[in-house]
RNA sequence: GUGGGCGUAGUGAAGAGGUUAUCACGCUAGGUUGUGGCCCUGGAGACGAGGGUUCAAUUCCCUCCGCUCACCCCA
């Protein structure tokens, strides 16, 4: 066979486009809504970036960066998340001298090189906000609204809420520390998988898919017995204000979850993800937290900041999941139906016709019987039909497509014509 | 990286070790000399690749490739 699309890659095919129309316009709306604006980073980054950014340990440094070198030996890469660039981008173009916080927000496809299954592509696109400079826990709450109403705009019911707090740098290692040796006196209680966990990133066999790990993860000690002072207030703050959401937005709900972490690096205290409760295995649709380390990471003077990251296709998947109803685009106002020796004037009548903005697709030049088909097919509201006996006459024959539509003789002029349209449009 | 399932026209399916591989939808031409949807008739279009077994393989076997689901991990 000929050539194929690289495993993991989509092509978007019209019929879905409606999906992601929709998608966009609800991010860019309650983006809006909360005063975030967009900002666009480059498809690829130094690889340092990200190696630093992300973390080095991580899986999605370790084995799933599209990395590359270009003509001058540079190391680059495609960028696997946006966090990093944004944090970037908020150091470069001096940021911090601007009013505080920068509230920022991406539409933009992620590259990770990994195995695809249902609701996970090489090639995916994430809708994300940050919003840097403010280490209160209204901004927590502020992003965790806005991801909220991002996703009951969409349609989407039926998601829940987890948060968590996993403390900062200085005192979590004494949490780690405390559960590692949780696991290790019950080692033998472990699957071989979360043995090895362990041993990697011992928070991650909190959330291990392995159902007598997860009774006994329910039973270890959790993060937020290890916070206090300041990150304690924080986060007992924001469980105040997240109980507040729940009195605005009737359908939503939260779960303090001590078993949620996150695999990226540069989490600090607030973690979270939306999920629908009925969810696959792939089923996070939404998940952020706070990185109040990473602009320090990246060079930056230390500023806090938090965010999230959604991924479009597991919406659109969870749209289609639940039947949500979106728009579908309209056919054409017109198409014009050529006869005989017609064509040239009939294209030039769908010019003028494009020209008082009135959309319109000239048919291929078949059988009329072809052509009136075509036009059915593209949805068309009605046909303008063109033949020399028109031609001679001055006249166009425009013909309504809706059932019972009628017909009937407009002079052949584009502005006539469209007056005509538009008038019976709005009987 | 590991494991399971699956590869037949554009899509969804059926099929048999042996002349021309079947059906539906879609596409296309006509029935209707210039009128769409419904109906009728025709047409184009497929066995993922390589090897093996066999007189004969699209069918059985093997390998590869691809798709898909799950794990790992994550949006």
């Amino acid at each position: 066979m000929s050539f194929k699309r690289p495993r993991g890659t989509a092509d978007i095919l019209s019929e879905d486009q409606p999906y992601w129309s929709h998608v966009y316009a609800t991010g860019r709306r309650v983006a809006g809504q909360f005063g975030y604006s967009r900002i666009d980073t480059p498809t690829f980054e130094d690889t340092s970036l990200f190696q630093r950014g992300v973390g080095d340990a991580t899986d999605i440094v370790q084995k799933e960066m599209y990395s590359f070198q270009d003509q001058g030996d540079n190391p680059l890469t495609l960028r696997p998340e946006g966090t990093a660039s944004v944090c970037r981008a908020y150091i470069e173009n001096g940021f911090q001298s601007g009013p505080q916080p920068v509230r920022m927000f991406y539409m933009a496809p992620m590259f990770r090189y990994e195995r695809p299954q249902a609701g996970r592509w090489r090639q995916h696109h994430q809708f994300g906000v940050e919003a840097i400079g403010d280490q209160s826990p209204e901004i927590d709450a502020e992003v965790i609204e806005l991801g909220w109403k991002y996703i009951a705009d969409l349609g989407i019911h039926g998601v829940k809420l987890r948060v968590n707090n996993l403390g900062d740098p200085e005192g979590r290692a004494d949490y780690i520390s405390d559960l590692d040796q949780y696991f290790t006196e019950r080692i033998d209680q472990l699957a071989k998988i979360d043995r090895d966990r362990l041993q990697r990133a011992p928070l991650r066999v909190l959330d291990s898919k392995v159902e007598e790990t997860q009774q006994l993860a329910d039973n270890a000690p959790k993060s937020i017995d290890y916070i206090g002072g300041e990150t304690k207030d924080h986060w007992e703050a924001l469980l105040m204000l997240l109980d507040n959401l729940k009195t605005i937005y009737p359908e939503f709900s939260y779960d303090v979850d001590h078993r949620l972490v996150r695999g990226l690096d540069y989490y600090n205290r607030t973690v979270f993800e939306y999920e629908p409760s009925n969810a696959g295995s792939q089923g996070t649709l939404l998940a952020g937290g706070r990185y109040d380390p990473l602009i320090g990471i990246l060079g930056g003077q230390e500023t806090p900041g938090i965010g999230f990251g959604s991924g479009i296709e597991r919406m659109i998947l969870e749209m289609k999941k639940q039947e949500v109803m979106v728009a579908q685009p309209a056919g054409p106002e017109i198409v014009v139906v050529a006869l005989g020796d017609a064509g040239v004037a009939a294209a030039g009548l769908a010019t003028a016709l494009r020209a008082v903005d009135i959309s319109t697709v000239l048919a291929p030049k078949r059988s009329m019987k072809a052509q009136m088909r075509y036009a059915n097919n593209q949805n068309a509201a009605n046909v303008v039909i063109l033949g020399d006996r028109e031609v001679e006459n001055g006249v166009a024959s425009v013909k309504s497509l809706t059932e019972g539509g009628d017909q009937s003789e407009v002079a052949l002029d584009a502005a006539a014509i469209a007056a005509h349209v538009r008038y019976t449009k709005n009987q």
